[in-house]
DNA sequence: TCAATAAAGGACTTTATTGTCTTTTATTAA
DNA sequence: TTAATAAAAGACAATAAAGTCCTTTATTGA
């Protein structure tokens, strides 16, 4: 029932803080963003790795090095990060575990869950990072408690 | 993103398999169950124990025993199976892996997963078990695929 | 060129979830 | 009262997710 797993939370929390920075090119190190998303260093690390081959993030090896955005891009929203850690399909798989989810043979829960799917991949898909971020920077919102 | 916990969804089917029998005191044995739901034999054993030890079925030990509904009890909801699993805390703990879920200290989900949140438990709470394993019966939906 | 730095990569450990197997307990019917 | 049956209970095994640690590679600046 979580919604999403340790490695989905902190990625989200880690490129939201990224997004924080003013400077898009600022390189920010892993202990850094670890500390103020209160995630495990070396767990942390692999995500970031993740989400640099990804192309979410960047990063530059190297005395002065770390993670930045980078250069302007088109705007990601959380639903992006959700796809390139889970992969697409974790938003279409079966809530019941039926090998395909089709409306043509549907489980028990099927069409009641699509709605929900529906309001979801919207929620995710309409929350813009930088938008959230600046909420994070207003203290309207934390990324930790 | 996965909805439900493995135990969950075999759980969720038992029950509505269960329900699909006319007689609600006719004794229906585990391996009938993981047969017909598709589930690991002894997995299932455990789960349906541990639903018979939250009272949401019933169970008769001995030749010709087995689970069953028993006598006329008031609806139960997919949600009150879940919560009998997974707990009612699920439902509650915050997105983002912050100690608190609470709008006084809000993580930058929080708004909308909180929406999210009380459609996922409407829909929960209002899919009758008994309507669901109607449509069971009549070929609506299915079970297994 | 060399030492220091920081991410990349890979092997590994821990923990939680999922799943199996065996023994015990209760019930039935002969 | 006994043998057969079926769930209860608990120990165990396999797998996946989460987390750690160590080595390598790239980059910088002295
Ligand atoms: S078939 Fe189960 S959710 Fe679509
Ligand atoms: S604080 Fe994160 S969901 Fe409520």
């Amino acid at each position: 029932m979580e919604i999403f797993s340790k490695t989905c939370e902190y990625a989200i929390k880690a490129v939201l803080y990224l997004y924080t920075k003013q400077d898009r090119f600022a390189k920010i190190g892993i202990p850094e963003i670890a500390r103020e998303i209160k995630s495990p260093v070396s767990f942390t690390a692999k995500i970031l790795q993740k989400l640099s081959q990804r192309g979410l993030i960047r990063s530059a090896k190297g005395p002065g090095g770390g993670f930045y955005i980078g250069r302007k891009r088109k705007s990601i929203f959380i639903l992006d990060i959700v796809n390139a850690i889970d992969g697409k399909e974790s938003l279409n798989t079966c809530a019941l575990g039926l090998k395909n989810c089709s409306s043509s043979r549907p489980c028990p829960m099927h069409f009641e869950i699509l709605d929900c799917r529906k309001a979801i991949r919207n929620l995710l898909g309409s929350q813009s990072i930088e938008e959230l971020s600046k909420k994070i920077l207003s203290n309207e919102v934390y990324l930790v408690n």
